[in-house]
DNA sequence: CTGTTAGCGCATTCAG
DNA sequence: CTGAATGCGCTAACAG
């Protein structure tokens, strides 16, 4: 009976404990799962064993049993972005009650992934899914949705029937940010695009635009200013939008930013430029990222309830998946609210009037 | 042979395969497994059927056969910190090509997680374990090494005997921290400290204070400040620190923080009461995370190998895990780098002197 | 209330 | 090279 070499000793397993327990396997398994339907005395006299074993259940044994695997896939498309970070936070937290656990799909972590997603689901290693990343990952002709499971779409209203989606307003985000900049007397804006034809990124430029006209901007003074597409809602996208907002021949005097990462980007490449912000240019981002509360000045930005659309999200998805699933589930969306701070500041006129300006 | 109502069809199982390849369920299983066992023609009427009945082997079957599940667990203490999650990433990307999915076990979305996480170990749900928590995960008077699987600790040693760790050189970022600022002609520093008592706090603030008295410097000017040791090393925490270093009565003239977050918190703090960074005050974070490069004025700071670390650690899991792990594996010591950019600046030995001060 | 029986879907012996 | 048989560890019928 020596210990095994290397590896550690056989767990013990549910004859084990009954054998120790001189009941059978069926009834340490109940005495386990409901313990009404034991005598007490067995329950007592099971748990003794289980103690004194050190049993847990094999989770792999289970699972083929009950065809269930308590397990959400969520598939998000940069773990390293604070903004998804936080939606992964309030999954979690509304999903582990309820005994499911999360096992990560990250997008970037390697590139021709997500035919691992893909396997993932049909393998039925997960019991459902939530996408983070806006569409529908597939490869090889076929796609996650085909895989029966049930599915949710947070952040990005997906445009499937059978895929509920809980997001901020990106609408009112935009709209409110036109209006916002509008009423602080600026005459030219510029939008700093987040990827061209994500869902996002149209849903906030369509109505910030929409919102300028509407406030009597004149269209051409509402300029749309791209960023580094690849490089998505991140700062390096932002710092190409700077550059490109620079090249403007009458420069707007204020940027409504599809991330706050992206402002954060521009801020620096303008800045580096020699603008003012928000003496030169005012800035308001979109997120509200705990990180702007710390740069100097204080961004101005559109909050998204983070926390609270993995939340929702997560709840929607475990009424999917015990069958209480109402329409009114099918397409969420949370308020967002404008935090106006500091790198928002109303339109000077005249920037003559500054002649004594000390930097000069 | 209607649908059944609901939920998708039913998925094929290896048995549909075979009988549609007219061979035994043990040709398909070899047949994907090693088809260099099996002629060839087999194979391509096996494949053939595979693709026909849209088959993948189902996972708790497969997992409860080998006894293997292909997950490693990665107890992250918050998974909206930017270190850890890029180490997040750098594991996943070694792990993925090696087959290994990750199940994040995230301790600040549930207060009492700790014993779903010893749970996971001891149901075998996975095959290994990531720590990034710089301690070892326990409930009901069992921890998690007792579940008998490979564990590696990351971002921290944990000194125990069984487990490698890989992580940053902390002590020789904390003593280049004080030889830095040494060097600028700073003759009073401060600390702002991480959560008291913590391996990677000890380390910093250890050797920060040595190199500082090797550089001449009184031991009674070198300053330890507090954060908030619940917040860890959060900008809360930093804040916290903000306001008791501004409380010093003969008040430092340089900071070295225990993280970024603490910097960014703490230079909040800071300029809020009128002082300039880095005119009045130096600061140096600690991490290297991406935001602090969008600061004005940019953060130095010691950069920590954040993915690295990840990858790293995963490879050394993965020769646990195929037994071919060396001793060399067990304390890997990742080199930091100073980042010395716009937040520190020599000290002026009178404010009053500025008048003709060469750089000013 | 409890024991017996029968798979869940797969990989792997052992024969042929 | 292939097929038949076995069991991984557990839960859910079904009897008693």
């Amino acid at each position: 009976m020596s210990d095994k070499t290397g590896q550690g000793a056989r767990t013990a397993t549910i004859a084990d404990v009954a054998a120790r327990a001189g009941v059978s396997t069926a009834t340490v398994s109940r005495a386990l799962a409901k313990p009404d339907s034991v005598r007490a005395e067995t329950v007592a006299l099971v748990m003794e064993a289980v103690r004194a074993c050190g049993y847990t259940p094999n989770s792999s044994a289970r699972m083929l049993r009950t065809q269930r695997t308590q397990m959400v896939l969520v598939v998000v498309p940069s773990i390293a972005n604070q903004m998804y970070s936080h939606v992964l936070r309030g999954v979690d937290t509304a999903l582990a009650p309820a005994g499911y656990g999360v096992i990560i799909g990250n997008l970037d972590s390697a590139p021709g992934n997500q035919s691992r997603l893909v396997e993932l689901a049909f393998a039925r290693q997960v019991d459902a899914i939530i996408l983070l990343c806006g569409y529908i990952p597939g490869s090889h002709g076929r796609t996650l949705v085909e895989a029966g499971l049930p599915i949710v779409s947070l952040c990005a209203p997906i445009g499937h029937p059978s895929i509920p989606d809980v997001c901020a307003d990106d609408e009112a985000g935009g709209r409110e940010a036109g209006r916002f900049l509008a009423s602080l007397g600026h005459r030219r804006l510029a939008y700093a695009a987040g990827p061209k034809g994500s869902v996002v990124d149209t849903a906030r430029w369509t109505q910030f635009r929409a919102a300028a006209l509407a406030a009597g901007i004149a269209d051409h003074d509402i300029v749309r200013v791209e960023g580094d597409a690849g490089a998505r809602f991140s700062f390096v996208s932002g710092m190409a939008a700077g550059e490109r907002f620079l090249a403007i021949p009458d420069r707007p005097t204020a940027v409504f930013c599809a991330s706050d990462e992206i402002a954060m980007g521009l801020m620096k490449v303008v800045r580096r430029a020699g603008l003012r912000v928000p003496g030169d240019v005012s800035v308001v981002g979109f997120d509200g990222i705990d990180q702007v509360d710390y740069l100097d000045p204080v961004l101005s930005t559109m909050r998204q309830p983070r926390q609270e659309i993995g939340r929702r999200g997560a709840e929607v998805l475990l009424r999917m998946l015990d069958g209480t699933s109402t329409p009114d589930d099918h397409a969420i969306r949370l308020p967002v609210e404008l935090l106006s701070r500091e790198s928002t500041a109303p339109w000077r006129p005249a920037p003559r009037a500054r002649l004594k300006d000390v930097r000069g």
